[in-house]
DNA sequence: ATGCGATTGTAGCCAAGGCTACATTCTGTG
DNA sequence: CACAGAATGTAGCCTTGGCTACAATCGCAT
């Protein structure tokens, strides 16, 4: 590794807050990233079994049923969901309209994944990690390029 | 919102564990995404100023300086960097790796999404989340589609 | 050479998200 | 109807990544 020298203190570096702006966004984004999947897994849930139950919710997110329960309790508080204990889970109106953002959107993103190459298996496991950092700004774009080549 | 019938308990779900490898990856591959934005930025400042100091990482990823300094700490603690008090931030080999690793595969991201018309400052945010989330799969795919279409 | 301002480092706190272990409630079956 | 086993919920602990406040060091200018 070696020790380079200690001469050139103090660079050329000018604060630079736009980076900074970036990654904080970046790192925010990330942050309602879990809030995005359970209220997706629950809308999907309702949909095509007709219940959302705890149980198989940690299953399908491979985390445990406490953890699923906690954050579940943390979705309420956040008015996406609504539980009556032992009595299921299920979403408000503002849970719907996320859940629909998030479906939507993850399609969006399968799709491009898929049209510029990408192998499916690839594509759908790397979306649920990248759909969380997509602007608006990228999903048009990717709506428009996918119109485009359709 | 309306409590539904508590009839159908038990619907059709198989267990589906592929999802919650599914899941488990991406949060996985999420961890280590601190680390590769600070060995990032690391080897961009040695590249660029010669120095890299708490302080300035510290401001360009928008958080606190004593944040950035325990976050370094648990760098080296995982060989990714070496710093000797006061003496600011270098990177080990393997650090070095990562970084070039990092380096390529953002080039790779933001070049991906300029080329499906993404506007220039969406896409630098946006790739700044979604790297570390691109598998190798996808990154190929990624190269292939540039190289197809440059 | 000394001393002040900036940088660096330390301590202690918080919330989120994860876990295991234990307690409670529910539900289908005998 | 009772009860065993599954599902649900609670408690307590851990780690990570943040923060502020305080202590220690450094380095430059006088």
């Amino acid at each position: 590794m070696a020790s380079p020298g200690p001469s050139t203190r103090r660079a050329n570096l000018p604060a630079e807050p736009t980076q900074a702006r970036r990654f904080g966004k970046a790192r925010t984004a990330q942050s309602g990233a879990l809030s995005e999947d359970y209220v997706e897994l629950i809308s999907d849930l309702l949909a095509s079994g007709g219940e959302a139950r705890p149980t198989d919710i940690a299953r399908r997110l491979g985390v445990s049923h406490a953890t699923a329960i906690k954050t579940i309790g943390r979705l309420k508080r956040e008015g996406l969901t609504v539980a009556k204990p032992y009595r299921g889970v299920f979403l408000t109106e503002a849970g719907e309209r996320l859940a629909e953002r998030v479906r939507t959107r993850h399609r969006l993103v399968v799709d491009l994944l898929l049209a510029v190459g990408v192998p499916a298996e690839a594509a759908e496991q790397d979306a649920e990690g990248i759909e969380h950092h997509v602007s608006d700004a990228s999903l048009a774009a990717f709506g428009r390029f996918l119109r485009r080549r359709a």
